[in-house]
DNA sequence: TCCTCCCTGTTC
DNA sequence: GAACAGGGAGGA
C-alpha cells in the first residue's frame, strides 16, 4: 500500500532507468485506469523525461516538450492507491494480466525500454496532464502540505473538528501522504489514542505528533518503505520498514513499550491498532 | 459525518 | 465461499 515513503522510493528508484528517455508510444489496457481528467496517453509521444518526484502519495514523472516553442511542461501522474506499481523493463518484457498500461521509451543510447503501470486491484489511476490542467483536479488542489515542509502552526490548525484524530491525519487535505500504516505508527509514537476527537489535541500533543510523523516517515524512507504484501520499488525490491512496525498489523500482540495487549478496532472503516495503556 | 463502492488475491 | 485488506469519490 504505497504511502509517502513508498512513493518517494519509487520516484527515486525509477529515475535512473528512464532518465532522458523519450516517450514513443502508449498502450492503455484498462480504460478505467486512466484518470477522467487525463489527456490521451498518446500525447506523451515525443516528450522527454526531465525528472521524477513525489507529491503526497503521488508519483510524478516530469516531461519536457522538445518540439513546442511555448514550452508547456507536462507530467505523468501515478496514483498507486493499494497495489499500483511503476517500473521500467527492457523491450521484450511482457505485460501481465495486471498491467493497466505501458509505454515504449527510447533511451539516449538508442536502446528501447518499456515503462509499466501494473495494478492488481485496479484502484490506481494514471494521468497525463500539464501544470495548469492539474489545478482542475480537486484532490490536487486541496492536497495538504508535505509533512517535511509544514510547521507546527499550520499542522495544529489543520487538526480540527470532532472527527477522530486518525481520520483527520489520513485526510489528505490535512497533511499529504499519510495512510493507514503511518497514521497508526505515528499516533503510537506520539502516545495519542487514535479515537480522540481532533479538536481535543493540545498544542503539545500536536507538536509531538508532527515530530513523530516526520521521524517515522524519515525512517521508513531510509528503509525504502514498507512491504506488506504487494509493494515493490521500481527495481522490484521490497522495503524493510515493516520490520520496524510497533502496532500496524499487531493487534492482540504485546505492546513493545508496556507489554499490554494491543487493541484492534475500526475507525472510519479502517483497521486500527493501538495500545490503550500508552495512547491516551 | 458516516457509509458504500470500486477491485482481486489471500486467509479463514 | 465469506471476510478482509483500504484510498478516495460520491451519496445518504
Amino acid at each position: 500500500m504505497p504511502e509517502l515513503p513508498e512513493a518517494e522510493t519509487i520516484a527515486r528508484t525509477l529515475f535512473p532507468h528512464i532518465a532522458n528517455c523519450i516517450f514513443e508510444s502508449a498502450v492503455l489496457l484498462r480504460q478505467k485506469s486512466l484518470h477522467p481528467l487525463s489527456m490521451s496517453l498518446d500525447k506523451a509521444a515525443g516528450l522527454k523525461v526531465a525528472g521524477t518526484r513525489r507529491r503526497g502519495k503521488l508519483v510524478i514523472i516530469d516531461l519536457d516538450d522538445l518540439s513546442s516553442s511555448c514550452l508547456l511542461p507536462k507530467m505523468l501522474v501515478f496514483h498507486l492507491r493499494m497495489t499500483g506499481r511503476v517500473f521500467a523493463k527492457d523491450e521484450s518484457w511482457p505485460s501481465c494480466s495486471h498491467t493497466r498500461c505501458f509505454f515504449s521509451l527510447l533511451r539516449p543510447s538508442g536502446e528501447r525500454i518499456k515503462l509499466f503501470f501494473d495494478d492488481i486491484r485496479a484502484f490506481g489511476q494514471i494521468m497525463l496532464t500539464t501544470k495548469k490542467m492539474i489545478e482542475n483536479w480537486k484532490f490536487w488542489k486541496e492536497l495538504g502540505p508535505e509533512p517535511f515542509e509544514t510547521d507546527l502552526k499550520t499542522f495544529k490548525n489543520a487538526i480540527k473538528g470532532g472527527r477522530p484524530v486518525k481520520t483527520v491525519l489520513m485526510d489528505q487535505k490535512t497533511i499529504a501522504g499519510i495512510g493507514n500504516i503511518y497514521a497508526d505508527e505515528s499516533l503510537f509514537c506520539a502516545g495519542i489514542n487514535p479515537k480522540r476527537p481532533a479538536d481535543s489535541i493540545t498544542e503539545l500533543e500536536a507538536q509531538k505528533l508532527l515530530t513523530s510523523i516526520q521521524a517515522i516517515l524519515k525512517k521508513s524512507i531510509s528503509e525504502c518503505g514498507s512491504s506488506i504484501r504487494d509493494y515493490l520499488d521500481a527495481n522490484g525490491n521490497a522495503g524493510a520498514f515493516q520490520n520496524f512496525f510497533s502496532v500496524y498489523g499487531k493487534g492482540g500482540k504485546n505492546c513493545i513499550k508496556c507489554g499490554a495487549i494491543l487493541q484492534k478496532t475500526k475507525i472510519n472503516g479502517r483497521a486500527t491498532v493501538f495500545c490503550s495503556n500508552c495512547q491516551n
